[in-house]
DNA sequence: GCAAAAGTGTTATAGATACACCCATGG
DNA sequence: CCATGGGTGTATCTATAACACTTTTGC
């Protein structure tokens, strides 16, 4: 198992693998957490105890052993980041694999990052034996100046990217709630990640009209004005028609709350 | 570098890397090559000479040296197969990692797997060492009975469905088809891809509605009828609005010609 | 001229937008 | 009874689907 840093970067994976050397690779899972607190996007991030990138904010991760899933090891990630209980909750996939190889100083090591969306946590974390796990506002996160470890910058970016495309055309939005929940938590979310406001009807006609996102329940919520009916989430997976977010000359949210 | 197969299946990344032990696992990159020739979409396969899989077919692919983008090493690769003429037009793009611990039997490897769209190949394969080389119909491929090496199959699935939705909201059709190339063209590669009929007129309204997806040129090419205007791709990536598919329950061509 | 394929026009319907208006609750 | 937020109605505009029709070539 050593490395053989040869003329020819790529071996044929059709010859026999004995023959050749193959490079020695580790790889590591990092997830993007992210939730909504009091109508702001944030993300769950760790301080790093050691070099490099010490005293830095980085992404949760882990490394895969020999014997284990990808997603069998960003759901234990998850679970150690969050507890299992809020773990259970919260859907996540794969985002995209990074593999730039100077991303680690150490060696080389290739991530397989996975977005994770969570209901409003009710705690920073749970039952995390990380010593500073805490979420942070990633609007703060995603500007210029903002510094996370390796290249975790661009893996928020990218990660935040793909919750505002999802929210689209797929019924994303319904994991960042927690189970009775309004067309106004419902238009909430996506005003949050989008970081543009929305028309209250046209918003709950949409939702209303696309089958499977929402289904009604007989309860109502009390609050400053007229009770807002409940709803859970539906069975549907994808939108039709999908909720398109507003394009490019749209007004966009410019106050603390809003995104770059 | 050992495995350490414990009951913690997740290491802290934060702790120091050289307390643990990390996960010795393969990393290779695998290309689903798209093609479209006479009408029909088409995948490039090589035929594997040695076990596993002996015999049968799989997507082309190379381990990922220790000083290698992983972006590079896909470039590699579909230089290596298609020659490096066409695989700088090719577009290619990062797909999906597949790491089951089991999917190679000899030892663990994370597949990082990209997807490239290439205009109609002039020739199955122009300059490859790879022995069997070959474009085969990707109908044929997706049909249960179908086998391919590896996980290969669900490779395949995932990179026809990742094409047929980028053509809906990217101007990636236009990867498809050599530079100067009619509306018409435009629209069988939609068919293809989709499988699915689209109604002439109204397929090139939104074409040339959508700013910049093509640029008209003086030419024409002759043919059958009327000469057709010739154009050539435009600096747009997405496209405003997007170009949908037809959903559920519209008709779908159901002879040799379209997927399954 | 005729077949074939490119390109134009027109209408009906569906979805999006904007905004006026009514409803139900807490204070 | 009024402020507040939930919910409804409706006119306008734009995008889409369907299809009839005209144009320009090869044979």
């Amino acid at each position: 198992v050593t490395v053989s840093s040869g003329d020819q970067a790529v071996i044929d994976s059709t010859d026999s693998l004995d023959g050749h050397g193959y490079a020695s690779v580790a790889v590591t899972v990092d997830l993007v957490v992210l939730t909504i607190r009091q109508g702001r996007l944030e993300v769950l991030l760790i301080e790093r105890g050691s070099d490099p990138f010490k005293g830095q904010s980085a992404l949760p991760g882990g490394f895969v052993q020999s014997d284990e899933d990808l997603d069998d090891a960003a759901a234990h990630v998850l679970a150690r980041e969050c507890g299992s209980t809020l773990a259970h909750q919260a859907h996540f996939e794969q985002l995209r694999t990074y593999g730039r190889p100077d991303r680690d100083p150490r060696l080389r090591v290739v991530s397989v990052a996975y977005v994770a969306f969570v209901p409003d946590a009710p705690e920073p974390r749970a039952g995390s034996d990380a010593a500073s796990a805490h979420f942070r506002l990633v609007a703060d996160l995603l500007a210029p100046q903002a510094t996370l470890a390796f290249d975790h910058a661009r893996i928020l970016g990218d990660a935040v990217e793909r919750a505002r495309a999802k929210l689209e055309y797929t019924s994303l939005a319904t994991s960042f709630v927690t189970s009775p929940f309004t067309v106004a938590d419902l238009r909430r979310v996506y005003e949050t990640v989008w970081g543009a406001t929305l028309e209250p009807n046209n918003f709950r006609r949409k939702v209303q009209a696309t089958d499977g996102f929402v289904i009604e329940t007989a309860a109502a919520r009390t609050g400053p004005g007229r009770p807002a009916r409940l709803y859970r989430p539906g069975h549907a997976a994808t939108l039709h028609p999908p909720l398109l977010r507003p394009r490019a000359g749209d007004e966009m949210v410019t106050d603390g709350r809003a995104l770059a």
